[in-house]
DNA sequence: GTGACTTTGTGCGTCTGTTCACAAAGGCTT
DNA sequence: AAGCCTTTGTGAACAGACGCACAAAGTCAC
């Protein structure tokens, strides 16, 4: 399940705080849902609470760490080091969370070479070499768009099952490799169009409207790509 | 819907390659999803294509950034600039979709004053007073986790009502404001468990098995954060 | 002008995920 | 030891999304 890292994220904070127990309600409360769902879900999960109680804050944690496989390293590779590529390489959450940053790639000559929060940048052609010899199972993509595809054929190819992606492009796998996609832009669209909703819907208009310039005769083209 | 923007990319991209007109099949494709699922969003948002031709691209591009209110500019402040806020600062995406980044704001005096991809760093207690000046209507928070919330209460009580959570916390607000979360290393530990499952399920162990240590007696803790 | 072909728009069955509500289970107090 | 109280785990109703499949509608060729 997609929550559970949340929980776990929640869990980790009471621990922090030295609560060692906690009801689902509380926990539910935490982590933003309902208390109905993350019962299902923990229990779906195999594990339990006592009954009256509440689930221990530790043995919650241990179990979930297990099922999402944080008992083991990740190794990652992070391919295309602009400010995206270099905010990942400096991110805390990675380390401390069981995954290890095995290489920083890219094409362009210039950054090759340079250390970025105490790596240094390979170059993109030795992307089959790296993975091979660290054993990179999780590729992060963070290319301009127009590189993504390939850089995902490359990576795929080279054995890795699993593809983080911040290119803003759907990308297309075989069968048997997961990706998931980051798209800041679409983010903030999808608050936009929140935004406007409060504001009483698209500009107040019914869509073609009497007096909007037919399809055929478009010119609408400036108001979207400035 | 959450799809649109995505509809908006794939046909923004044909229109840069000159293509007029796209059935739903195509577009579909190029876009990942369902066929089906693509002419009913479409419909439903009222525009029609023609049958047994498709859609017009432009009109379409022209109807669905109408939509999601991308015909207007929304004003955005970046709050906190450190690796993710200076990327965020410099992604273009922004800019060329109808986002102009009013403000980047940061607590660290040392931060305070630099100039970040054209713009200069302001401090935090300025926060309502550009809030105020610029019409910000969508803040943008890329704070340390701890100070998240407190952020999120000020950017709130001065009247923005969408929030772009980069911190690893969930965020509460009051009925009405939108918060759309983004997070890297849950992004991340969902790959892990995908890949985990792939390889064989969790270690290889039923949950709670004969001889594991029982709750209670819990020593798990050195295993999730290292 | 007519017929064949293409493609949209949508009714309907299905399915996954969510929520309610309650019985079973365990702890705590007296 | 017995009963009360809290909290879990889950059955069942509910809701929304999804996709198939088909009829309506329009184009294109001749």
């Amino acid at each position: 399940m997609a929550r559970l890292p949340v929980y776990l994220r929640a869990l980790t904070a009471l621990q922090e705080r030295g609560v060692a127990t906690v009801s689902s309600e509380e926990l539910a409360a935490a982590a933003g849902v309902n208390s109905a769902k993350l019962r299902k879900d923990l229990s779906h999960l195999g594990s339990y609470g006592t009954r009256g109680v509440g689930y221990e804050v530790e043995y919650l944690v241990y179990q979930i760490s297990r099922e999402l496989g944080l008992t083991q390293d990740w190794v990652v590779a992070i391919i295309g080091v602009g400010n995206l590529g270099r905010a990942l390489a400096g991110y805390g959450g990675f380390a401390s969370r069981g995954f290890r940053v095995a290489g920083l790639l890219d094409a362009d000559e210039a950054i090759v070479g340079q250390e970025i929060s105490g790596m240094v940048v390979e170059h993109i052609d030795r992307l089959e070499d790296i993975i091979a010899d660290h054993g990179v199972s999780i590729a992060v993509i963070a290319t301009p768009a127009g590189a993504a595809q390939g850089v995902c054929d490359r990576v795929v190819a080279a054995g890795v099952t699993s593809v983080l992606n911040f290119a803003p492009v759907v990308l297309s796998v075989p069968e048997g490799v997961d990706v998931r996609k980051v798209d800041l832009s679409i983010e903030l669209q999808i608050l936009a169009f929140h935004e406007q909703r409060k504001a009483g819907g698209p500009d107040g208009l019914a869509p073609l409207q009497e007096g909007d310039p037919p399809p055929g005769t478009s010119q609408y083209v400036e108001t979207v790509e400035a």
